[in-house]
RNA sequence: GCCGGAGUGGCGAAAUUGGUAGACGCGCUGGAUUCAAAAUCCAGUUUUGGUAACAAAGUGUCGGUUCGAGUCCGACCUCCGGCACCA
């Protein structure tokens, strides 16, 4: 093999087997070594891998094969999340069956993985979709209704009149329904929900000892977790003047600024608060009932997206509530911007203190009071931040906080107030109205009202042998599959035929991992791998995905099935796979997007690009931005294509090398190249290596400087790579680093016994090294090398830190911080010395004399 | 609007704790090899001046702290991401 050029298509299927053979990657509890689990997102089975997809994992498998050199007994498993809508949208325009589409992308899929070599301990596989493994979720859900955990409720939906069917919002289009193009109305109808919000605070919390997850997840959970702590009062019915009936209603209004309480010149309802009748005017429930119509009208988005603009739209309910402050009447109105699902829904409106009451104000006529002194620049609206109280009778004077809890103890003395922390939050919906998700285990008795299916009912089946009528649901289709009985009383009853959300099935199977066949959800097996030292995946599940999971695990651990309370100890989120994007545009200005692998560049004397022409017939093609692969840009590269090419090995290494795993990769055909150039030279370096034949045994005290140079760099490169892999994970550096080494063996002519063998050594560390990002030539070189035994085990090379010690150093001298000279001094030698030969080189001479030496500042840098 | 993150050669990037800016790779230029090309190898490649040694400038803009700033502080500009009427 050594005279033989570097060949991936032959070794790397050879290697594979050899692994698989050898069951080179399953994971026992009862393996010597400390445990080590590493996990990487599980794909949606949607067909084939992309490079998003190539880069996650190659990122989970070089992490778990270093841990796995180093001794460590490694977990890294794989499955997919198997539910979902694209299946269903894909077996109706297919004219198939969802899960029949999904099984077979599933095939295609794992055969990718393991084309590209991922050391996935394949005994534990998770198929999201299956009764094994969703009978255990549906359990858990029937616990957590009993618990009160689990609850049901009216929601909103997105509902299309035509295909009678709900709709993700990604479905509606301009309000229209993206297959009926009917327009999309609000309905609600009940849902389930489950209590995340009791979990908020410690959700919450839990962020501030995730030290090892990365600040950006951090703060944008904290933003949706929104926690913000304030009061909430009551406020009277009352009459213009101000006078309350024995008998009046009350509203509760909320507010994080009990101090600008003084400032309040009308009060909001949300026009779903359910006051609303009761508190409306007879002479004004026309206009009422024309503006509640018109906001219900309006979608969710429609809503939210008038913010900013001053298009706030309320109306007057001829009522008055009862400030306590200032023992007067102000006016209640509805408006769209306030909302039921926040608070109490209803709000106290300071207009002087915040924008979207200023805005409110100026829009409907109404007064405003400043109770909080602005700069004297203030030139904007509402005044927000910190001053003094002003036209606010006795919190005149005092600053922000101090008027706050003063405002509050006084609402509280008189009874009318309760402290209060709210949430942004809100429970979490887990109904869909789909068929390819898990049925929600719950039963509609006449009598008995709601019933969680029993234990020795489940698991609730999905038949998966169905066909579409139109879009609707199967199981809601067929009039036979919802009929069941009663469990309580035995009286004929309905099922629910509703599914869950699919970040439901996501949201545990890292703790199936744990306990493969398991006859329970979980077993002991669980806390032995959990928490996980490592999970990777994309930023866009920061919120949703990564908030879920930590909810579901304490909702495990409450459940006595885990004892950790986060699942994950350290994170990862990696950046997007980007590429140049290329086009032509038509006589009728239509744009067509070309493939990067279809256009060649031409270049100026300087490496510039001067243009772009498609190669098919050389005409002219135009450069748009950088962007994320996608479809409709049409700037995807297919990863198989790349490993018939190059070899999985080249691909592992090109997308580890061209940027650190969190910052967007910007693909590049000919970086590609490089990786693919840099792999056949050391193939070429070990060949002719061992082509020498056997060596002496190494001699270090005995080498000359030359060969103790080569040594020093490579145990300097053993340090770095090792911490690159273990701490920082910048394995672009890591692989710079191992070039650079590479590149000075390629320089060492020494062909003496002693020159070989520090060859050797250097050569077996580089193959170890690299052994985790393209771990196919590096099995088959350190073969080559002369091991007997197999590499994914190890051993990771060591630093001998011997070698790592200089004769001379190089002493950097500035004058005034500017870079002077470089000096070659002994490590030991006394200061005095450093300073006088500082002081005799030219070049210091000449910048420092005429001038006196005020400062001599010895600084250390490493090498 | 609010909250994050980032801006460094022709390009992807590196510089880990305030201490040699541009490692490594791509591209480009020149050369070797070749009948020729591909592949490979060698040298050069921030800008300006200089054969060179070297000098000056240089990390989005403007200012500051420091012997010394890509890194710290203040103001601003641009781009990317998240949230978006949350009282």
């Amino acid at each position: 093999m050594a005279n033989q050029p570097y060949n991936p298509k032959e070794i790397e299927p050879a290697i594979q087997q050899m692994w698989a053979e050898q069951n080179a990657f399953r994971a026992r509890e009862e393996d010597p070594g400390e445990k080590y689990y590493c996990m990487s997102m599980l794909p949606y089975p949607s067909g084939a891998l992309h490079m998003g997809h190539v880069r996650n994992y190659t990122i989970g498998d070089v992490i778990s094969r270093f841990h796995r050199m180093n001794g460590k007994n490694v977990m890294q498993p794989m499955g997919w999340d198997a539910f979902g809508l694209p299946a269903e949208n894909a077996a109706i325009k297919n004219n198939t069956a969802p899960a029949k589409w999904t099984y077979a992308n599933i095939r295609l899929m794992k055969s990718q993985f393991k084309r590209l070599g991922f050391g996935y301990d394949w005994a534990r596989e998770v198929t999201t979709c299956k009764p094994e493994y969703y009978r255990w979720e549906q359990l858990m859900f029937t616990r957590l209704m009993r618990q009160g955990l689990a609850y049901k409720q009216n929601a909103e939906v997105n509902w299309d009149p035509v295909d009678q069917t709900v709709l993700a919002n990604e479905q509606v289009i301009d309000g229209r329904g993206w297959r009926s193009g009917a327009e999309v109305v609000r309905k609600s109808i009940p849902q389930w929900f489950l209590k995340i919000t009791d979990y908020a605070d410690e959700l919450l919390q839990g962020l501030d000892r995730l030290d090892q997850w990365p600040d950006a997840v951090k703060t944008m959970q904290r933003n949706w977790i929104g926690r913000s702590e304030g009061i909430e009062f009551s406020m009277q019915h009352c009459d213009s003047q101000g006078r309350v009936a024995s008998d009046a209603a009350t509203v509760e209004v909320f507010t994080t600024r009990p101090d600008t309480a003084f400032g309040m010149t009308y009060a909001v309802l949300a026009p779903e608060h359910p006051l609303v009748d009761a508190l409306t005017l007879p002479d004004r429930r026309g206009e009422v009932a024309d503006f509640i119509a018109q906001v219900s009208k309006a979608t969710e988005i429609d809503r939210t997206a008038a913010q900013g603009g001053a298009d706030k739209r309320g109306v007057f309910t001829g009522s008055y509530l009862f400030n306590p402050f200032t023992a007067s009447a102000v006016p209640l109105y509805l408006a769209d911007y306030v909302l039921m699902g926040y608070g109490t829904g209803a709000i106290m409106a300071v207009p002087g203190q915040d924008q979207r009451d200023w805005e409110f104000a100026l829009s409907y006529d109404l007064p405003i009071v400043r109770t909080v002194e602005p700069p004297v620049d203030w030139e904007g609206e509402a005044w927000t931040g910190e001053g003094e109280a002003i036209n606010s009778q006795w919190l005149n004077g005092l600053p922000v906080d101090e008027a706050r809890e003063k405002a509050m103890l006084w609402l509280e003395e008189r009874d009318i107030g309760r402290r209060m922390v709210n949430y942004r939050l809100r429970d979490w919906g887990v109904s869909r109205q789909r068929y390819w998700g898990c049925p929600i285990p719950a039963i509609y008795c006449p009598d008995c009202g709601v019933v969680p299916v029993p234990e020795d009912q489940l698991p609730v089946i999905l038949p998966e042998n169905v066909t579409f009528m139109g879009v609707q649901s199967p199981i809601k289709a067929d009039p036979e599959w919802r009929k069941t009985r009663c469990p309580d009383c035995g009286a004929a009853a309905e099922r629910e035929t509703d599914t869950f959300d699919t970040f439901m099935e996501s949201s545990w199977y890292y703790a199936r991992y744990c306990c493969p066949g398991a006859d329970s959800q979980l077993d002991e097996r669980a806390d032995q791998w959990l928490p996980m030292d490592q999970y990777i995946g994309g930023i866009e599940h920061a919120i949703l995905h990564l908030m879920y999971f930590r909810f579901y695990h304490k909702l495990l651990r409450d459940a006595g099935m885990v004892s950790s309370d986060e699942p994950a100890v350290r994170m990862l989120c990696q950046g997007m796979v980007v590429a140049e994007t290329y086009y032509q545009d038509d006589d009728n200005g239509r744009r067509r997007w070309i493939n990067p692998s279809e256009v060649e560049f031409s270049r100026d004397s300087k490496g510039r690009t001067i243009g772009a022409t498609l190669i098919s017939d050389g005409s002219s093609v135009s450069i748009g931005a950088v962007e994320k692969m996608s479809k409709s840009k049409n700037n995807g590269i297919d990863p198989d294509g790349l490993i018939d090419r190059f070899g999985a090995d080249t691909v592992r290494l090109f997308s580890m090398f061209a940027s650190p795993p969190d910052q967007s990769l910007e693909w590049s055909e000919s970086g590609v190249e490089g990786a693919w150039r840099f792999l056949r030279r050391i193939w070429k370096q070990v060949a002719m290596h061992v082509q020498d034949g056997p060596f002496d045994e190494l001699d270090a005290a005995g080498l000359d400087e030359r060969q103790k140079e080569i040594r020093r760099l490579l145990h300097d490169t053993i340090a770095k790579v090792s911490d690159d892999m273990e701490r920082r994970y910048t394995f672009n550096t890591a692989i710079a680093a191992i070039m650079e080494l590479s590149n000075h063996l390629a320089r060492f002519e020494d062909d003496s016994p002693q020159g070989h063998a520090v060859r050797h050594e250097a050569l077996s560390a580089v193959v170890r090294m690299l052994a985790p990002i393209t771990p196919h030539v590096c099995e088959t070189l350190w073969r080559l090398l002369g091991a007997t035994a197999p590499l994914y085990a190890g051993p990771w090379p060591e630093v001998d830190e011997s070698a790592r010690e200089r004769a001379l150093v190089t002493l950097v001298v500035q004058v005034n911080g500017k870079l002077r000279a470089r000096l070659e001094l002994p490590p030991a030698a006394p200061e005095a010395d450093a300073l006088s030969a500082a002081l005799a080189n030219d070049n210091v001479v000449r910048h420092t004399q005429e001038k006196q030496i005020r400062k001599v500042i010895h600084f250390l840098t490493n090498c």
